[in-house]
Order: structure tokens, then sequence, then C-alpha cells
DNA sequence: CCAATTTGGTTGCAAGATGCAACTGGTACC
DNA sequence: GGTACCAGTTGCATCTTGCAACCAAATTGG
């Protein structure tokens, strides 16, 4: 049957799931933060068939995730570019490497700050005072109570 | 044709796809967060079909995000809970949730403090002074080069 | 200029994943 | 004993994924 959709789904992190709720568009996500803008340069560094790779494009194009421009060069292929909302997706991939790390062996990259080359610190909750927050001391209440 | 494992990906965020590259996982590991702990808990608040739900809950304790204990009735039943591992998908959860809000409409529910109930701050980087850091601000480097 | 290559796809399968419904085997309740 | 609930399993139809082959336009090489 078919998949679920979940675009009118409550709950945002299931809205969320619409765009990146599966393998290819997150790691392609990934590749066009790390520079990567065009059709080939996608399929190579991915390894992804081409007929998936045109379908998540075109599905992240119509999610407001990526962009395609006029080719920089004036030719006759464009680019796919991030959009703002994609590049808001920057916290949920470092947040996701940052899982993947903490269990799987030693990182092998480290964030670090371009200003002066320290490593950033990990992605972590903070109190209004700044005080740094578990799980458990945190609660998701509605906006009414609020 | 099979889906590719990404078990042995060297990027840390292609691995954690392993866990949480699909959309049902995802959905477990929320309810988990929200207080599931029962196949049928999960079956009745997410909808999914139980042959599916049986192979991804096999799945997240295989990959040691969850893990079966032994009800606490003593009852024959075990239930699923989420592993120290399991708990660290908090901020990559949270993370998605925030992307989700952010991007569409108003938000419905607020992270708040359970101490204070003041609402917490949005996950953002911050370099090692404190000053928050935005994506272009960043750089991932090798830990050699660190 | 013509041929070969690259780019950005489309099309056609085969096999795997997903979803529904029906069924099972155990316990729990009355 | 009968009914209901829980936690699955099994079968089948449909959807998605992946590979490979093909294609047209543009670029490169000789």
């Amino acid at each position: 049957m078919k998949r679920r959709s979940l675009e009118k789904d409550t709950c945002p992190v299931a809205r969320s799931l619409e765009a990146i709720g599966d393998t290819w568009s997150v790691l392609i996500v990934r590749e066009a933060f790390a520079g990567k803008r065009r059709f080939c340069e996608f399929e190579k560094s991915l390894g992804v068939a081409k007929n998936i790779l045109t379908v998540r494009l075109r599905k992240l194009v119509a999610l407001g995730v990526l962009e395609q421009v006029p080719a920089p060069g004036g030719g006759v292929h464009h680019e796919y570019v991030l959009t703002e909302k994609g590049r808001g997706l920057y916290v949920v991939l470092m947040a996701i490497r940052q899982w993947g790390e903490g269990c799987g062996g030693e990182a092998k990259y480290v964030l670090v700050d371009r200003r002066d080359r320290r490593p950033v610190k990990p992605l972590a909750f903070h109190a209004h005072d700044g005080r740094e927050l578990g799980a458990g001391d945190m609660e998701l209440v509605p906006v009414s109570e609020a």
C-alpha cells in the first residue's frame, strides 16, 4: 500500500519527516551543505541511482528545501542550492552526526569555529538562564498553558 | 533491489540513518520519549501495522536504541524502553521538531524547563566562549588537523 | 566539422519494502 | 467457559527501490 502522507500530521516531527524521513534525502542535504550543487556531483558522491536522485531532488525542491537556480556559467544546466529553509536543517544534520559519533567509536571529524579554529560545543539544551538541561529536565506543553 | 546498508559508512550521519533513516523508527522513538512502552501503545498511537511495528521494534532493539525489559507487574509481556544510547536521540528529535515548527505555521507546543516552567532556548551552536554560531561560521575538519 | 564524452535525465524491469486483513496462541477478566 | 486483550505471524496486493539501458542536448577532442 501507499506510504501514508505526513504533511497534515499535527506533530511537527512527523511533518518534518515528509522531507527528511528518507535516507537519500538526508544524504543529499548533507552533500548540499558540503558544497555539492549539481546532479552529477550528488550522483557521484552518493552513488545513488539517477532515477532515485531525480525524484528526491524534485521532492526537496517541491518542499522548499532546495531550489533550482540557473547555472552560474550561463550554461543550460541548473544547479540545486539550499534555501533558507534548507539551511535550517544544519542543526538537524549536526545533531544526527553528533549522535552517530557518540556511539560508534572515536570521532574522525570535529566541528570548529572558523574564527579561532577551536571546537564548537556539542549541541545541548539550555534554560533561559543558560543552565544546561537534560532530556528529563524538560517537558513539552501546549502553548496555551505556557 | 536491496536497500544499501549504511552500517559501515565512514560518515556518522549515514551510520545514524541506519537507525533513524526511516519514518516509523523516528516516530517510535518519539513515542518512547512520550512514555509509551508497550507494543499496543505504539500500535494505537501511531496507527502502524503490526508486522511493520514488529520489524521496527526488533531493529531498534538490535541497534541498541531500545531494550526489552521484563514487564513491571511481573506479567509475561515485556516492554520496550529507551537505552542510554536511545535517550541520546532526544536532541535529534527536538532538532527535527524545531525545524518542523519553524517552517509550518505557528507552534502548538513549547519545550519548557520543568523547574521554572519557562521556555527552553532553541537549539543552536555555541563557540567555546559561548558566542552563538550560524552554519556558515563553522567548518568540519579531520581531528588530525584540529 | 564529426565523433566521443559528459550531463541530466527517462524508461523498463526484478526484487525488496510496506500495508491491510485474517489468523494464532497466550493471558486476563467475568 | 466465554470473551477480550496482547503481541505477534502469515498471506497477499501494491508501492518503492535499484540496476541497466537508452536518449537528447551540450561540451570536448582531433
